[in-house]
This record gives structure tokens, sequence and C-alpha cells, in this order.
DNA sequence: GTCTATATCGGGATAGAC
DNA sequence: GTCTATCCCGATATAGAC
């Protein structure tokens, strides 16, 4: 709990993001929280999107090392021939759900990272986006290997499909509530059943693309 | 475009708050695109806070009643039997991906609608629960009934996971360039992919619950 | 019902002592 | 590196003329 100013800093920003969101979330709350002054932050960072891009960078940049890593080794051990699709997302996801599981701050850090990848802030989702770059390119390639019969813009499409599950998976009971009572539920059922429901999504019958137009009664647009 | 005050307000909101955030949203930015006064929002709706919840009402109530509708009607034909799975998803998600595709407001609304179901700010999320119950209660007898053969705790988290990849799918083209360069798929096509996705998962095998104690590396607290 | 003007507050950022 | 004090701005909300 006695880590350096910085660090402090950055874990009171985490939850408080979390909790409020970037704008609601004021350099006097974070300050409070970590036990600085309101200056510090100013002092270390610079500025208050500067503080926001570094609250990301210190655990994004390993959890897309870790999915790096866990696909070479993957790859390695396949010798060329593709990988199964269930590797691949276990590889891809696993990493983040585990990292979801730290008692430390990686569950909040994860529920903060799922919010914000379709939150339309200009300066964080191209941020998210070049962090991004290189582990996408990665998976999609391995994705493709191991899922030949697939069209690839169906494929990005369950990708993208994969990654909402995942994100309403980790923003977890809070959410969930709003469908009921229900038990938090301890990490590994989580993963187990996240997992469960992404393979099934994954490898799910082609769907007929020129399907039924669909009945579209007139939406109200005043009360 | 030239529909009244009250009306202008609303929408302004809708698409700013979308856009920003409800705190990024200013009183201000929504008057001005609503070609109204300032003062405006506080004659017609006495705060922000009841701006933001009439934002919500005005389709959310109209959806859901939509939504009971659908699920009346395909009872109704069943005549007590239990309804297919791919019956009661279309009939729930369907509705909501058809305002999607309304040109009016309607797909602004629902990525709106699906990013603020995860977040944590106590009173839309309360107000949220409320709007939803009596749907909920509907559609989960009914897939209760549907899949006996799922627990029930599974099923919440499966019906959860749909959630989740249903706000990414409006969440739309925007977070989705994340994994590369995509055409915006039209509604049709959106539809059918994101249906077969949620089908697949939802009928995916019954994780084991007690499955492996997945390797955990430390993660890192500072730079 | 719509305006202008303003009260009141709290935000991010910085200067400069220590 | 950490503090206090403060600048400057823009937020919500309201008062009161029209």
């Amino acid at each position: 709990m006695e880590a350096d100013t910085r660090s402090r800093i950055l874990d009171a920003a985490e939850s408080l993001f979390m909790e409020h969101g970037f704008d609601a979330t004021t350099l006097r709350m974070i300050t409070a929280e970590a036990h600085a002054n309101l200056a510090a932050v100013n002092y270390h960072f610079g500025s208050k999107e500067a503080l926001i891009e570094e609250v990301f960078r210190r655990r994004l940049t390993w959890l897309n090392e870790q999915r790096i890593a866990a696909l070479d080794a993957l790859e390695a051990e396949a010798q060329g021939a593709p990988l199964k699709p269930r590797q691949i997302v276990e590889s891809f996801f696993g990493v983040a759900i585990r990292m979801a599981a730290d008692s430390a701050g990686g569950r909040t850090f994860m529920r903060l990272l799922g919010r914000t990848y379709t939150e339309p802030s200009e300066f964080v989702r191209r941020f998210l986006a070049e962090e991004y770059a290189a582990v996408i390119a990665r998976y999609k390639a391995a994705f493709f290997k191991a899922l030949p019969d697939v069209p690839q813009e169906e494929f990005l499409w369950r990708f993208h499909f994969m990654m909402g599950a995942m994100s309403y998976a980790v923003s977890g009971a809070d959410a969930l509530r709003i469908l009921g009572p229900i038990d938090d539920p301890d990490p590994e059922a989580l993963y187990a059943r996240l997992m469960s429901f992404l393979i099934g999504g994954l490898r799910a019958p082609l769907p007929e693309i020129h399907s039924k137009p669909a009945r579209k009664p007139r939406s109200p647009r005043s009360a």
C-alpha cells in the first residue's frame, strides 16, 4: 500500500476512472485517494490526458506481450500446422481473464479497458488502436489460417462480438444484476463459461447474408 | 428537422451523450446543437439528470414494449409448447437491431444504451434496472422453459454475454476499426451475423466448471 | 416559453516557497 | 519532490425582463 507517489496516483486514477469515467474523475479526487498533493499529477505526468494514457500503458503493454508470447509458444509447438481455434481463443482471452482475476488492480483495469474500447473519445481510441496493432495482426493471421472456411470479414465481426462478450464478462456482476440476483463467480468458473460461449459463437454455422428483410415498425422520436 | 424545442433538445442530447459521454457533454453543447437557449433545458426537464433519464425513457419504453409484444405473439402461436431458443433470441435482439438500423436516432440510441449498461454510474444503472425489470422476467421464463437442460445460472451468464456481443455489434465500425479496416455492414448482414454468433454461443456445450487452474504470471503494478 | 445576465461552484493547471 | 496559494476558465442553475 505504500508504493511511491507515482504508482499510488496511477492506482487511484485507474480505480476512479473505472468508477466514474474520465471526465467525472477530477485530479482532486485522484490525489486525495492517493494521499498525494494536487500538484503531484502535473509534476509526474504533465497533464490529465497523459495520466490517462499512462494508466493504460502500464498494464496493456504487458498484457499484449503475454498474448504474443502465448501465440509464439503455440505456433512453435504446432510446427507450421494451423492451430485449433480453441487454442487461439484461449490464448487471447485467457490472458485477459487471468489479469481480470488478479486481486490487485487487474480486474478494475480490464473493466475499464472493455468500457473504453467502445468509447468514441478520439484520443483514447487512437491510442488503443496503436497499442493493439501488433497483437491484432498476429492473431488475425493465426485465425485466418485456423479457419480458412470462414470469410475474413465474417471472422472480423465474430472477433468483435467476442470482445463484446468478454467485456461484459469482466464488467461482471454489477451489470449482470440488471438480469437479477446472481453470485459473483469465481474466476475459474467465469473463464470456463466464457470460453464455451466464445467457441460456440466462433464456430457457429455461417449466416445467410441475404436473409429476411425483418419487419420494421416505426420507432418514436418523442414522448 | 423543425420539431419542437423539447424534442430537438432530446435529439441533440442523445447524440452528444453518445459521442462524448454524460459528463463531457455540457448543457451549452446541447442547446447550441438544438438551436435552443441555454435555459431551455432546465425549463423543460428541470435538471441535467432528469434530461438523461428522459433520453432513455422515450425510446426504451417503446423498445421493451415491442419485445414483450413479440414474445406474446410467439407464445400465443406455440400454445403452451416451449419456444425455440432461436425464436426467443431473435425476438429480443432483433427488436434492438431493428431499432439500431433506424436511420433516425435509433442507432445512436442503441450504441448509447450498450455503453451505459456497463457504466457504474449509480443513478443511471438503477434507472435501467427498473425499466428492464418486466421484460427481463418474461424472457428469463421463456428461456428457462426452452432450455431446461441449461442450468439457470449458466444461462444468465450466457444472456449477459449475448448482451455484450450485441452491444459491440451496434457500437459498430468505429470500434471495430481497431481490428483493421472494414466496411460498415448493411443492417441485414449485421443482423444475420450477430444471430448466428449468439445462437452458437447460447447452444454451446456446457463448460466443465472445475476446469484448469490457469497459470497465473504476476502482472506488473507500475512501469 | 424564450431570452440575457449572472450567481455560485469546482475544474485543470501553474508559480514559487520549501 | 512536495507543498500552498492562486489564476483562469467553463460548468450548472436561476432570476427576472420580455
